[in-house]
Order: structure tokens, then C-alpha cells, then sequence
DNA sequence: GATGAATGAGAGTTCATTCAT
DNA sequence: CATGAATGAACTCTCATTCAT
């Protein structure tokens, strides 16, 4: 991965972070803040939607890669479970604004078919991913006998969205004075617990 | 209400819903599914940010309208939970690719900055209303001791989440043969129960 | 002449004086000023460029109408070319803005080929009418000896653009609190006399 | 000064000559006059009012560098006078249709009220540059003992007027045939010279 | 006659993309 | 490799004109 491509990825973010995501959202901007020529944007990307799709998927993969971690043996349920549910609360302040817009067409709907397309496939295979993992984790619970049983494939659909609505709830709903990290992030699991015993 | 000013609004629904939406929605694009000419548009709308956040608000409006139903008096807390869950299904279907794009900035994040922030207000309103619905019908559900207490902001938000979650699996998660529109209904409504008993 | 023709003559006037001219001189626009409905002003003129052209002979006539007096017998020159730079002075103020741009192809540059060539003829016309009355009242001065000889056409042209640029002068150049209105017209009328001696 | 700017100048000029101002002078139009696309016109100048109030200032700063001449010590009143003159006459024919409209509303009236002020200060700024260069100029023929005195503000400002009156003269009201390029000018330099004395 | 809702040709402007340097 | 001046397709928006009422 060259030095180029991350810096314009990182322009797109950091555009995202700051403006909403599309308006506004030229080649020429992401290559002021990438400082980089605009033409050089055009050595490493074909189009702008491709720009703009492999911007998302790289961003999907980092969300991933930072909050699906390596499940040790021996780990409790409660302490692995909270510190994926921390995790996801740190990666969407840093991604704020893009969090939410990845769960649905809200980018790719400004896309190309044929990219729109390639981004849904690698939502189905992040998803997929994301379920696995859950599953693997709430299979620990199960053996804790925290849970009872491992839910159906609905049910796992019920507690990721849980836990990334919760997070959406901490940062959009509670005012600043009224969050407590440690405090919201039990109050998730507790959610999760309730739902799955 | 005008007509053509319908005209124009179900243009747009109807573009989003075959096409996903910001792609090739132009106004003369609109003009053409309204039938009517590029210039009228002008007449009903100051700018095409304003017929966009405008068309929002009244889906926005719309599946208020068609999803919060009067609740009688003497009617059992099942009965209408599962009315409001039936009723969210079928909007969801008739507003195919919108749903879940409005709980997002997907729309938004086009718009001038003037017409984002109304559009904000307008779903926080429209958030409350919600919020304020369930509430009321949870109080039903807590007085036939189906439900033990009122739950407080954050569950409420969950719950309206969950409904909307579980409408989305029905039709992006369950293959077409899988569906089974009363039996996914209950499911939403025991997921409910389960959380709030 | 209708009523309603002439109140969208004086709409048109009325939008110069207080905007400049061309900048948004919308039929919309005349249409409100003139308090009539834009079709009606089809009713009075076949187009834009006809409405223009048309206010613009009215001005060009109404100018002439209020400064070229009959002239009496046994009348002195001094009194009546006197007379005659009062009124232009008075007309400048009435249709400020205007006065200069007609002298120029200001206005009938944005006309289309026909009008302006219509627009030019009536200007030849009203050139000729001033010119020919300047002669008139100039001979008068040469009879009183206070003007030696009649001068040729080109002394004329000069003489009827001194009294114009004379009076600019006076709206334009001198600040507010400089101007004499009845020493300033003795000036020019000095100008005058000292050329032509 | 790029090339690219000029020859968008140079297309404007070339427009106006032809074609009397305003009327089908687009983009579109400047643009293939120039021999550049649409879009380079918006490299160089913000908007289309951008461009022609800069093309104005163009045309009167070359106007006053072609016909204000440096003033040698030693050089007689009527030669310098004359010269000037004979450049007044040449620029004008350059200018076609332009220098009329320079001195009014004509061209400012269609811009927006910002570049509208920007103009008038420049016109301003000129005015001020040209009334003094005629100073200097007569001062020479007050030590000449040709013109008695150096005389005021208002009698500069028609000297100026004459000056202009009589090139328009020759051009739009001479008849082809009739014209003595170095008669004329004497006839100008004439009535100068009366007026002065 | 009087109106103004409806229209679409055509204007100004943006911006993804190219390519000579 | 890297660039940004140059481009024109495509867009939003304006406004003279029409015509049913």
C-alpha cells in the first residue's frame, strides 16, 4: 500500500468527519487535503466512484480489524463481549458521521451500478464476518452458561445491531454531561444479556 | 396540497425506489417521472436541496401517519404492538431503499448545510413522537402485567430499534422463500417482550 | 395610449431609476411594478425587446416634450436658452440613470437586430428635431447680435453635448452641497455664448 | 498576464465591435471566440459579471496608456494637444461601439451591484487620471501664452467632453466621404482653443 | 380583456477526467 | 511518477412566452 493511496483516504475521512460525506466531496478537494495533484489521484484510482468505494471498504476493514479481536482461550464471555463493545465506541467517534451512513445505502446510492454492486458484496462479506465472530463469541457465553443457547442467525442480526445502536445512543442521544463510557458500555451488555438468557 | 407538488414527491419516491437514490436524480430527471416541466418544479420549490428535504419530511410524514395508530381504549397491548409492527412492515415495503436510508445523513449528506440542519430538526421531532408512542403503548402492556415497568429513554430507543432492525431482516436478510410475514411479525413482538420483561 | 401601457412604462422607468437598468428587468418584474399580470403586458407588446424599445422612444419623446419649448416672438435668446438647460436639468433628475444611457447604445445593446435598428432611426429623428430646434433658438441670438453667425453642424452637435455634459456634470461631478442650480445654468449658458462668439 | 486571459479579452472586444454589446454575449460564445473551452473561462475569472467588468478595465486602462502620452519638456501645446487628439481618434476606431458606452451605465447597468462599484471606483480612479493629464496639458499653453488661464474643474471636464464629442462625431455622424482625419482634428483643437482663450 | 400556472430553451457554472510537461 | 491547466458534458436554475380559465 503506497504512502499516496493512505493519504488519500485519509483526506476522504477527514473530509467525511468534517462536512457530512458528499457535498462537496470534488477530486480536487480530496487532492488539497491529500497534498497531492489531482492527476496523481488518477495514478492510483480509475474514477472517483472508484475512490470513493475502495475509501469505504478500506474504512469497513479498519472498523473490523479494530474491534474483532483474536478470541484467547480461557477468556471470560463479559470481559471479551466489553472490550468489543468498547471498541466499537472508540472506532465511531473516530469515524464519526460514517458509522452509521456504512449500515445502509447512504454512500453507495451515489454510485455507479457496477460499484454499488462490488460495495454490496463486500457489506454481505463483512457482515457475514461480523455474525461469525459474534457467534464464536456467544458460543464462550453458552459455555459459561451466561446464555443459554446459540441463538439463530435473527437473533445475532438482533444483538450486533444492539450494540451499534447502543453506541449510536451514546454519542447522538445522551448529552456530553450524561455519559459515562464504563457506565453505557454494561448498560449494552446487560441489553445483550437480557436478550439472549 | 397541491397536485403537482404530489406529482413531484412521488416522482422522487418512486426513483429512489427503482434506482436507490442519488444517482441520476436530477430535476430533469424529476420533471420527466412527474410529468411535468423542468421549470414547474421551480414553481413549487425554490431549489433542488428544498425539494429533496421536502420530499424527505413527507415520507418522514407519511410513515408517521401510517404506522401510529389512534390507540383505543380497552385494546389489548399484543394487539396493537403487532398492528404498529405489521404496519411498519408494509411501509417499509412501499418505501423500498428509503428506510433505512433515513435513519442515516445517507440524504442528508448531500444537502446544504441549511437544509441538513432542518432536516435534523425535523427528525428529532419526529424521533420524540416515536419515542412518545411507544411509551404510551408500553404503559398499556405494564397495566396487563405483560410488561413490569416503564422502561426509560434508552430501552425505549432499543425497542423502537429493534422494530425497525427486525422489519429491515425481513426483507434484506430472509431470502424470499423463507418469508413468512405473521410468524416474523411475533418474532419482533416476543424479541420485544423478552427485553422489556 | 392605455392606461395600463402607461403604467408599465412607468413601472420600467421606475426600475431604472432605482436599480440601474438591465440587471433583473424580469417581465415578472415589470409586471409587479405596473401592478398587471404578465400576460397582460402581452396584451400591450408582442415581446420583451418591444416593451423596452417602446418605453425607451416614450422616455426619449417625454424628454423632448418637457424641454423644447415653443418659442415666442420677441422672446430674448438669453431667456429662453435659459429656460430650455432648466428644463434639462430637471428631466435629468426625473430620469436619473437614464439620461446618459441614452446618448448611447447602452440599452439597445441587448436588443434584438430589429429594435435596435428601430430604436436607432427614432434616435436620428430626435437628434435631428434637437438639432434643428437649437438652430432655431440660436438664430434668435444671432439676430440679438450676441451670437455672431449661425454655426455649422458640427458647432450644434457641440453646443447640444455641452449642455448635456454640463448638466451630468452637475448631478455627477459637483458634491451636493456645491450645487447652485441657477448659477451652474448661467455657467453653461456662458460656455455656451463664449464658442459660439 | 497569461495568454489565455488575453485572448478572452481579445474575444469580448472582438464581440462588441461586431456586434453591438450585450445581446448573445455568453459564455458559449466568449468562449469559441477565444478558442478555449467553456470551463478555462472559469480558470481565470469567477463568473461571467467577473469577466466583463475586468474586460472593461482592460479596455479603459489601454484606452489611457494609448492616448496619454508622456509630456516632453520643450513641446509645443498644439503638437502634444494634437496628438492626443489624433490618438483619441485612432483608439475610438479600435473601440468601436465601445467608447460610448464607456462613458454611462451601459455596460455596468447589467452587472451585479458588487462589480457594478468596482467599476464605477475604477471609472473614478481614471476620470481623475485623464482631468489631470488635460491640466498638465493646458498648463503648457498657459506658459505659452495660447490659453490665458488655467481654468477650473467644470471647464476641464467639458474640454475632456469636447474632445470625446468630437471623435463620436466624426465616426457616427460624418459621413464617410466627408471625413478629413486631420481637418477634424484641427476643428476640435479649434474649438479648444476658443473656449480657453 | 386579464391572468398566472406551466413550460422548455438556453444561460451560467461545476467538476471528473485527460494529457502535455 | 507527479502535476495542474484545459476541457466539455452535464447539471441547476432563469425567464420570456403561451394559453386555458
Amino acid at each position: 500500500m503506497t504512502t499516496k493511496k493512505d493519504q488519500i483516504f485519509q483526506a476522504i475521512i477527514s473530509h467525511i468527519n468534517k462536512a457530512g460525506l458528499l457535498k462537496n466531496l470534488t477530486i480536487a478537494e480530496i487532492a488539497r487535503l491529500a497534498d497531492v495533484g489531482k492527476g496523481t489521484v488518477y495514478e492510483y484510482f480509475s474514477s472517483k466512484d472508484e475512490v470513493i468505494c475502495e475509501t469505504i471498504i478500506y474504512i469497513l476493514e479498519s472498523i473490523m480489524a479494530e474491534t474483532l479481536f483474536e478470541i484467547p482461550t480461557n477468556t471470560q464471555f463479559s470481559t471479551i463481549l466489553i472490550k468489543h463493545i468498547e471498541a466499537m465506541l472508540k472506532v465511531s467517534q473516530k469515524y464519526a458521521n460514517i458509522d452509521l451512513m456504512l449500515m445502509t445505502d447512504g454512500i453507495s446510492s451515489t454510485l455507479e451500478a457496477a460499484y454499488k454492486q462490488k460495495l454490496l458484496q463486500k457489506v454481505i462479506e463483512i457482515k457475514k464476518k461480523y455474525t461469525d465472530y459474534l457467534k464464536t463469541l456467544i458460543s464462550i457465553g453458552v459455555k459459561e452458561n451466561i446464555i443459554i443457547d446459540i441463538p439463530d442467525q435473527y437473533l445475532i442480526f438482533i444483538v450486533g445491531n444492539i450494540i451499534m445502536t447502543g453506541v449510536s445512543y451514546y454519542y447522538h442521544e445522551l448529552p456530553q454531561e450524561a455519559r459515562n463510557e464504563k457506565e453505557h458500555i454494561n448498560r449494552i451488555y446487560q441489553t445483550i444479556i437480557k436478550l439472549l438468557s
